[in-house]
DNA sequence: CCTACCGATCGGTAGG
DNA sequence: CCTACCGATCGGTAGG
């Protein structure tokens, strides 16, 4: 039977079991805890909203106490922000990847790369977190939805010129401006309907809607 | 001076104000107070969310004490079915009207007429029950879910045969099932960004919405 | 990060 | 419909 006064004596290190490795600095519980609360509080806003979350479910998502993720951020509309934007982020960065590895393409061909890489960021798997921009966007500061909105304009710039050029083209007859909505609004409701794992795949959606918008698959 | 004794020998009606008119069944307060709690709940409901609302806010935003909103309907859930069903009615029968109202006509000046009348119904003065049907139906019982799903798949209904004349004559290109739904979703996102003060009409989207959809305004 | 807690607010009800 | 109220839950905080 161990006593107090053994317990004392023992070094530290012999505190952390042997076969438990050092973690690097990238992978300091720091950043995974804060990391845990975005993705369950993505998850649980998408599924309930943000009024109808609580910030104890949060916590528990993560494994936490109830008062824990406020060590983590300010507020729980801190942590929503966090969410949209870096929802935002990557989305703006797969669209930039996919253009870029892209090489020279017809504006028809340009514009089903960017539906495709929009539908895979909004339905691809375990993808919260743009869902939760597009419905709860309410929820923001008007601060916060100023910095998303820049974010958004730097998303929304590549598409101006591809819907432009088929526009001079004659393959797009719609006002672009109007154009560009209304595809957004095609693109975006699909978190409404989509089930990945029944009915139509991302490559087929992709085919109808430029099969809508222009009329023809490329 | 009246004593209580001349007040029960008076005939009934002098207990009524003279100059007030007599109400007929259809505009008794019972029906008006409870309109007024569905209309102004429509308006919380679409500006702060279900979630986001109170039902005190709502009372108050008819007038009555905090708890009186449950004289008249059982939950606040079924408030939000009452604006929701409200809603659907109204689209439903404003829908038939204009179809009966119609001739002969082709296909796509049948589309042109079912996306006007969306619009209207979506983004006319006073309309905040279809955008909240549209956005917090996850706040409904499953129950209540499918009766408004029965509403919706009459409002779809009339599409379908308009969509299916336009693929076979070749002015729809995309897949049928697949374009109603992106269609739907053109539309009802309109409900994000559409500005009734400034920018376009509800004309001009028609007219874009046609356009991009069979690459004509008719 | 946990413990213990606070003031505020919420949906809903009993009784009139 | 109002008055008065209840139990539950909420976002957030102090102190460790």
């Amino acid at each position: 039977m161990q006593t107090a006064l053994a317990s004392t004596r023992a070094a530290p290190a012999a505190k952390r079991p042997r076969g438990r490795p050092r973690k690097t600095l990238d992978e300091r519980d720091d950043g995974n805890r804060r990391r845990a609360l975005i993705v369950g509080a993505a998850r649980l806003f998408r599924r309930k909203g943000f009024d109808g979350t609580s910030t104890r479910d949060i916590a528990a998502a993560a494994g936490m106490q109830s008062g824990s993720p406020f060590y983590h951020f300010r507020s729980k509309q801190a942590l929503l922000f966090a969410v949209m934007e870096e929802g935002m982020r990557h989305a703006v960065e797969r669209q930039s990847e996919a253009v870029a590895a892209a090489g020279a393409l017809s504006a028809p061909e340009q514009l089903r790369l960017l539906v495709r890489k929009h539908f895979e960021v909004l339905l691809g798997p375990g993808n919260d977190f743009i869902p939760v921009m597009l419905y709860e966007a309410r929820s923001l500061t008007p601060r916060q939805r100023a910095t998303l909105a820049g974010l958004q304009a730097q998303y929304e710039a590549a598409w101006q010129p591809v819907l432009q050029a088929l526009h001079q083209s004659g393959r797009l007859k719609a006002d672009v401006k109007l154009a560009r909505l209304l595809i957004f609004g095609a693109l975006n409701w699909s978190v409404q309907w989509f089930d990945r794992r029944k009915g139509a795949t991302l490559e087929q959606l992709t085919d109808a809607a430029l099969a809508l918008f222009i009329g023809e698959k490329q």
